[in-house]
DNA sequence: AGTAATTACGAGGTACGTAACAATC
DNA sequence: GATTGTTACGTACCTCGTAATTACT
């Protein structure tokens, strides 16, 4: 039987030139190798090299040979990478989100729910989330929203509500509550990865001058400086309220979420989701 | 390292269902293919199928699997079948004629010139041979003309001429010699894989019935019946003259035949012709 | 009982490396 | 003399078949 070891020998020996230096290459003796070509040879009962006592060359055939043989070696390997591929992505589920908050709850849960399964998450725009949901790329996604769609499995997760946080000596810190547009046309504080959180301030708020600093460096500036900033009802749950701010709720309609965690439903029930 | 034959195992496997069944057909017993698809999984790093004490199913990952090994074993068989192919055509020389005669002289030629190739020739028309020069269908051709393409070698082989074979009781036996015309009308016979020699006495005695008959018929014939025939000097050196017939030569110049032998001027050193 | 799959174990074959040889540059 | 390829020989590993075990129908 034809053996994929020896067509990539035969690989090997067309890019070296010499049984020895592809031996060498393929931690073989070079005897080996010359038995293994003299096997292939026998196997396909075609010469494909011309040997002279010193000397050996791929003659015609072996040109064709090593042509189909890397596509046959390649096909191989494709196979091997695209099942590894598909095992992977058979023990990880894919989450997108337009928020990064609800995957404070959620991805703790999916995993106490399925042990076996790594979670891999990311944060993108709706848009993107919602062609996901056909193409595939995640299994879960968190809108801020239900679809209609009756393939589709919805579950409410919970709310989230925009709040500003202003330095104490700011003129409306004393504020019960605010609108997006009573502090438009202000510099302002931002995080990175707020997903969906940034194009909605940024339409309400179009005069706005939004400096995003990453994690380490808001902190800093929330601190020592006289920015607004933005928090919610969720983060001031998991980080605590930020030091030296009033914390001054948003009315606007459109900052006060609620999520939905949606999978195709035949997908709940393989990733045992408890939706 | 992947093995082809664990690939074709696998196939075995789907096609069949069951171990057993697939161990059988292998002619191996049913541990070996058992432990040979452990394997498998084990280089592929991927498990292929889902296991109960007493049965064994393709998983997702296995019916993948079968899809590449389908294609990568099919490659592989391909590439066996066209490196053969190749070889064989490395060795065999594939000679087109327009005639059989010609052939006659010219097959014994080669076969002394290349004593390790196989010779192959076959009767076409014309405009077959002439196409095959630029397709390489034949390496070598023979026509009744020599083409005055640079790239061709062609060697004049020889002439042949046609003549009728009539019974003695024909009222033209007794002719020096003929034309085609002077029969036309009668009702002739003629032998099969005339080559181009059909289509000459064809359109030149349009009012004839030609008989054909295959080789003992046609001897029979001839012997058994007044109905008139063809021969030409090459036949009649070939096979002597015909019992009890007179033999008249045709003046026509379209039946004065020169045969050209023509092959592509590398090929002729290739084939170590002397042309 | 019969079929089907895995594990255990002994045997045979196959491919490897080392060594010896031949030939070319 | 150095490099390259083939042949010879002994060994080690690997895969096979038989047999035993377990489980499902």
């Amino acid at each position: 039987m034809l053996e994929l070891n020896q067509l990539e020998q035969l690989l090997t020996f067309a890019r070296c030139g010499t049984l020895s230096a592809a031996a060498e290459e393929l931690h073989l003796s070079q005897p080996a190798l010359s038995r293994s070509m003299q096997r292939l040879e026998a196997e396909l009962s075609v010469p494909l090299f011309t040997r002279q006592k010193n000397r050996i060359v791929l003659n015609e055939n072996g040109e064709l040979a090593v042509e189909y043989a890397r596509k046959v070696v390649e096909d191989a390997l494709d196979m091997k990478e695209k099942l590894v591929a598909q095992e992977r992505a058979r023990h990880t589920i894919f989450v997108g989100s337009c928020a990064p908050a609800p995957l404070w709850t959620l991805l703790p849960q999916i995993s106490a729910a399925c042990p076996d399964m790594t979670i891999t998450s990311e944060i993108r725009n709706l848009d993107r989330l919602q062609k996901s949901l056909e193409d595939h790329t995640y299994q879960l996604v968190v809108l801020p929203f239900a679809p209609k769609d009756p393939k589709l499995l919805c579950r409410k997760l919970g709310e989230e509500h925009l709040y500003f946080t202003l330095p104490p000596a700011h003129p409306l810190a004393n504020r019960k509550s605010l609108h997006l547009a009573d502090l438009d046309g202000e510099t302002m504080l931002l995080r990175p990865n707020l997903g969906f959180w940034g194009p909605i301030v940024k339409q309400a708020m179009p005069r706005t001058k939004f400096l995003v600093q990453d994690n380490e460096a808001f902190n800093e500036l929330v601190k020592f400086s006289i920015l607004p900033s933005f928090v919610t009802d969720l983060s001031l749950r998991r980080e605590g309220p930020p030091p030296d701010r009033v914390v001054v709720p948003i009315d606007d309609p459109c900052v006060q979420i609620t999520y939905y965690a949606c999978c195709e439903k035949k997908l709940a029930k393989r990733l045992k989701l408890g939706l």
